[in-house]
DNA sequence: CTCGAATGTTGACAGTGGCAGCAACAGGGA
DNA sequence: TCCCTGTTGCTGCCACTGTCAACATTCGAG
């Protein structure tokens, strides 16, 4: 067969840091994590195994670039939530946790990345540490507004975020680990943004 | 002592199985999860990399024994918070919650292989999840004597229990990813449990 | 005591992450 | 135009891993 003179054909790739990540991805969505090796990423994309290293210095340093990619998918499913209800901050609010616990469910794999991985140290990955830091400042944002309007009781709104996080993060865990069934989560999630809020809308006494 | 013939390097093991458990145990203290070994397990045990496989089908059935332990030792530092607070329902709630906490920042890599392992479906591992679902009891419990004190709504405790679950897990595992500093997790799970108690306390209202 | 069932061992295989060294480009002086 | 240097990709190799099959040793029931 004749080859076709296009330059994506040719010796370098073009783009590859990019097309690893998002055959990675493709990967991932299919199998589970474990089960997807540096290697598989290279044959996916057409290129030899050790082509990567080019461009990641080791296969955690790979997997860090594919869980920054996923915050990123995060923070747009969550703004567009945001953007979705303009001046009604707790609805942002409700509809940000909603949309956050969504996408987990709907990237399992994808999420246990961004999560399961890299434990430890955020110097390691700074850019991911950052991204993962700008998705969590969305729900800030809606807390910042929240509070503004006099729907959540004055504090640290990054306090209170971190809590929200927590809360809809271990949901996302338990659900995909199977200790919660599919079928509760929906109304699981009602009710624990509910419990949530409604404590958070209160000033918590100490007894 | 006690145990099963420690008759000088005899061929047979007596107790393989739990060996190979407290040595992975021991292992995965020390290092992360994904750079322990079957045959590095095996190794610490003094036996060949082949002998694990008469006691466990692959890997993961391993791991998943390990978290099975795991769970049991999770349970205990809940329900000795229980007796530690007799005829205290919402201190049991608190401290129990505290304690899980505790314990999964006390156990990082052990909390990973709880969680992060064997996706899905439950009847892979049935008596992982009986052990998990135990643990969780001790929680379920707590909230239903609240609930019989009057210091918690009524409701489906399960329910509750789920949500409380979620909060604090995802807790461990946001201080665990590097997430939340380590000075925030005290204050923060302080202010978590109470926000999350006063929600539980009230009856929330649709809107 | 005998013999099958457990349990442990050795050896092999394919697949993996990672490294070193070679090969094919790209682009900029001369 | 030609060479030259840096980038990117390739092939080959290494140690190691999970897993299986075949063999060895021991235990325990008969």
């Amino acid at each position: 067969m004749a080859k076709p003179r296009v330059k994506k054909e040719s010796y370098h790739h073009g783009d590859l840091r990019q097309a690893l990540i998002e055959g990675a991805i493709a990967l991932i969505s299919e199998k589970d994590i474990g089960s997807v090796s540096l290697r598989e990423v290279a044959r996916q994309v057409g290129v030899s195994h050790a082509a990567p290293y080019r461009h990641f210095a080791d296969k955690e340093a790979m997997l860090a670039a594919v869980a920054e990619e996923g915050f990123r998918g995060l923070q747009d499913a969550m703004q567009a939530q945001v953007d979705a209800h303009p001046n009604q901050p707790l609805q942002q609010f409700n509809a940000t946790g909603q949309a956050y616990i969504d996408w987990g469910l709907e990237h399992p794999a994808h999420y246990q990345v961004m999560f399961g991985g890299t434990q430890g140290n955020p110097e390691t990955y700074p850019t991911l540490y950052k991204t993962a830091g700008q998705a969590f400042q969305v729900l800030v944002d809606a807390i910042v507004r929240s509070q503004v309007a006099g729907k959540i009781q004055p504090g640290d709104p990054k306090q209170m975020a971190n809590v929200a996080w927590a809360m809809v993060h271990g949901m996302v865990m338990l659900i995909l680990a199977g200790q919660l069934s599919p079928q509760q989560s929906a109304e699981l999630s009602e009710f624990g943004r509910r419990s949530l809020l409604y404590g958070l809308a209160q000033q918590p006494s100490p007894e």
